[in-house]
DNA sequence: GTCTATAGGCTGATAGAC
DNA sequence: GTCTATCAGCCTATAGAC
């Protein structure tokens, strides 16, 4: 039996950290009620993250590694279809939906955890490759129109089939760019 | 002279309010800062507002009733074009951008006021005026991206002027739709 | 690893003087 | 209308026993 990578009680607190945010948004969620939910006192959290900032960072950065690593595949391979590098950025947003949606319900959690500046740079990033590196405003608006509603739909239809949602969002985004 | 209809302090309370909260998002605005900007003590506040909901009830209101009145009289008028229905739309959120952005930085703010239903059925009344009383998922998608767009580019892109901003957006927005 | 107990700070809100 | 003083309640975080 191979010893666990991670600690048991460290992922069951950070899945109840998550539902509790899905149900109260972060700030609302507080680490007394985490606690409580996983069956445990508020202390023995802090033997497990170092602090509440620990906990909320480790919840978001598999979805912050995800698409640093799609970027930059996207950005090392010259030719791209718009459908295709939309329909990556989709998978990885649904694979991670409950951050997702956390992170689109409240995006100032974002600037709390020093990452305003990099989902700031994913913007522009994405720009370029669908645009090149100096969008128009029209090409911004039709950008921020396509990625965002990419977002919308995964944390707002969540009971929808994935395939049909898939095949939806896309082509309700792809439509926005004009291809 | 005609006497004020409202208090001009809680006017400057308010104006304080809506910037500290553009700042740094809703709940991280706190009635002690705002007295703060406001240059008077935190106690004062409650003077002029009863509580902290009544304060945030009241910034949000003018752009509540705009958009119910929007939706009511597109609804009650029976041919519909719908660049025209988005550009309206555009409109309001445009002329309360202040409060669209704080709506929109973090919608949970909507659930405190009980206002979740009231902009849930918005969405749905927006769908039934683009695409009729039953929308596919295909049409509810684009519906979303569309609109969740237009909100997204009027709290986005701040510095572009008003005439090419509504332009470009209303663009996105219809492409979308595919109109 | 988890507990009890507690520190220290912030919050929204109230009482009562001026 | 605004103030000082204060309250109760919540928060994150730590100390130290087991």
């Amino acid at each position: 039996m191979p010893r666990p990578r991670t600690s048991e009680t460290a992922e069951r607190i950070r899945a109840a950290a998550l539902e509790l945010i899905a149900e109260k948004g972060v700030q609302q969620a507080s680490l007394r009620e985490i606690a409580e939910r996983v069956g445990i006192t508020k202390p023995a959290l802090y033997y497990h993250f170092a602090s509440r900032e620990e906990l909320l960072r480790g919840l978001v950065q598999p979805l912050v590694d995800d698409v640093e690593e799609l970027l930059a595949r996207l950005e090392s391979a010259p030719s791209h279809d718009a459908r295709e590098m939309l329909g990556a950025y989709f998978d990885v947003t649904y694979r991670h939906r409950a951050i997702t949606k956390m992170v689109m319900q409240d995006p100032s959690v974002l600037a709390h955890l020093d990452l305003a500046a990099v989902v700031d740079g994913w913007r522009r990033r994405i720009q370029a490759l669908l645009f090149g590196p100096a969008p128009t405003l029209a090409q911004q608006t039709r950008a921020t129109v396509a990625v965002g509603g990419l977002g919308d739909c995964t944390v707002m239809f969540t009971d929808a089939p994935f395939d049909e949602l898939r095949r939806a969002t896309l082509d309700a985004a792809c439509a926005t760019l004009g291809r």
